[in-house]
DNA sequence: TATGAATGAGTGTTCATTCAT
DNA sequence: TATGAATGAACACTCATTCAT
């Protein structure tokens, strides 16, 4: 889902095709602005920050805001998505069909790894996705990726625990799941030197909890 | 830190010593609006609740809520604080001397238990805790409070795993405190049936993650 | 229809009735309110008129206005409802029965007199009957009325030219509604010494107009 | 008053002397930058309409649109002043010296039917006479085209009606006018088939309201 | 003490107008 | 000249907080 979307052409007319050059300023604004909101989500918030105050910090006025996105949720929604695309390509790649052969060290790195850097990057991001006045389509964005997220990792673990029974699968995987992603803020709050060390605890902890699981240790429900 | 910092006593000359029945009509209200308070706080979230709507709810007028609190956050603080010492009071049960020999099992119900008892009898309580437009005294109680807890967890950690360097200890106190505080909400959101079956999962992961660390396993950095 | 749907009780609390006195204030500002908003839209019109300037105008806040008034529509609405309550106590008065037996001058003078002392005690309230950007529903108001009005006329038109057929009676009556209705603003426009003769003129028109019909002297269609 | 005072010529030095050619595209674009805002202030009023919509719907862009006009209200005159060029050439024609010895079927009919083909012609432009957010300056020429409609209307009066006091013909002029006028928008919204029946009301009711003055009925003031 | 009407600064959003390209 | 992105003042409306009763 593109921001093209929040374009809002009044009139079709003939050849109105914006330059290269014009579409190019735009969507460097539009980074700029989502960069802005980014960060003032982070530092205070999302009720706290002002379109306003995002339009200052990115060196525009208010109006200029207005006409990249309709409202201050679809600022949210665009960041959320922005994040929630690059989500998906990480999810390709630790989710690939040969991942279910890895040694369990190997399957915690590739799927553990990309996020850790995800979140590195975007540090503060999940501001968004708890808060509560979030508008609805965010919650539902987010509740959808997180279904097809706990689906992935369901299959991984029937194809590794194959003697679940189908209610502690799905138990076991959104547990798992929400191992890493309960972490995940320790792992960006942590300082540079320590980072590491927390993931490699971080996978610690993931490798003791799927261990017994998928070593068919578990039989009982 | 109670929330009677809040009252307003003018201490002038004259005899208006509260009857200790006025006292403890203060005392109800008070509670009554910190009820209402976290349940609109876990329905709608901090910043989606208004004062008014709080008075209202708690079937008293605006002018009424500000004769206890001073202003909107001082009520998120007393009821993290109110939280708070309940956390404490688990804690000293959690904690105490006699715990540390208990088998691994025993330790991690003892401290697991009471927790999601308290989260469960107030769903949605954490929305305090991870909002980031709250007031930075609530950012500090908890942030201290915190502190607090991993101190525990760090003395828990010394005793069992002795051999742990003090960097590695610090770090494994907070990944294992974290790891309950991180998996609470799923807890929470979980009905009733799948409830206990969820905190039995939690209770592997963090034996998953405690067994080779007690185990005298973990040695290298 | 009364105010009173606007205000919004939050808690329906117990004994929360507002003191009579209370109460008398609160219908006084409404009042004050809508002499206020009724001067302005006459002098600039609706939207030029800011809900700020009206509060204003009026003495208060902003805040206070919209405790009155859940938005800007709502004001010309209830100033719409209180002229056509009014202006229903004149119909009745104008369309009451014995009225059809009168003859032309003093039916006529029954009809428009209350309709000009009516425009003249709210000078420029047209404004609000006019504009185009006026709500929905004052626009529906306002039509319904009208219906209801050219009924009546009809339902006169029937007893006293009951050889018209009905199509004719329908345009006659409309015809001779809006001519009363199209001259008032002249009437309401010109200085008092002049107003009365204007007034004459007007009646003078009505009864040119309904002469040849009452007296059957229209056959053709 | 023609929309070329909107121009703005520089008239520097060099040959901008813009091409016939250029004038001639000049003049098609002010005309449909016109009709379009006919349309809209037609469709939903002057206020909702945005400089933007015009634009857009003229197929240029905003900038364009301010080459023409210096601002929305000019737009407004531009139109206004159109318009009554239009209503000069038919007053031309109405009041042409041999209509004062017509008969007055005649006369009326001179007098109306052009008026009825302008405005149906531009449905809904009223709207620009009866808006109160108009520019000072659209009242102004509104007025202006008034006064001299009324005094042509006089001259007749005093043909037909020589034994009318000045201050009445004055009056009975203005109110003539007036009749016409306020009956117009009731033709204007009648559909086709209507249309041409409201028009023979219109005229009765002014053979109605003029038959007694010119016949000289009316003596006392 | 309790009340709730009153306050007013501040928010999201619009749109007439400008100006670099 | 034409464009349309950019501007920013202004508007409708909200809500934490106060204070007369």
């Amino acid at each position: 889902m593109s921001q093209s979307q929040y374009e809002q052409k009044l009139a079709s007319g003939k050849g109105n095709v914006p330059s290269r050059r014009r579409q190019a300023r735009g969507q460097q604004r539009i980074q700029l602005l989502l960069d802005v909101a980014e960060q003032l989500f982070a530092e205070i918030g999302f009720d706290a920050t002002t379109t306003n105050a995002i339009a200052a910090r990115a060196g525009m006025s208010p109006g200029s805001l207005y006409q990249f996105f309709p409202n201050k949720d679809a600022i949210a929604e665009a960041l959320a998505s922005r994040y929630l695309e690059q989500l998906h390509a990480t999810q390709a790649y630790s989710f690939a069909p040969e991942v279910v052969h890895l040694p369990l060290d190997a399957l915690i790195d590739r799927v553990v790894d990309p996020l850790v850097a995800l979140h590195v990057g975007h540090p503060g991001f999940w501001t968004l996705f708890s808060g509560s006045s979030v508008s609805p389509r965010l919650a539902a964005a987010t509740r959808e990726f997180l279904e097809a997220v706990h689906e992935r990792a369901e299959a991984l673990f029937e194809a590794r625990a194959p003697r679940l029974s189908a209610t502690e699968r799905t138990r076991c995987a959104r547990v798992s799941v929400e191992l890493i992603r309960a972490l995940l803020p320790l792992v960006v709050a942590a300082d540079t030197a320590e980072r590491d060390a927390v993931v490699e605890e971080l996978k610690a902890a993931q490798r003791g909890y799927l261990t017994p699981i998928f070593d068919g240790q578990r039989l009982r429900d």
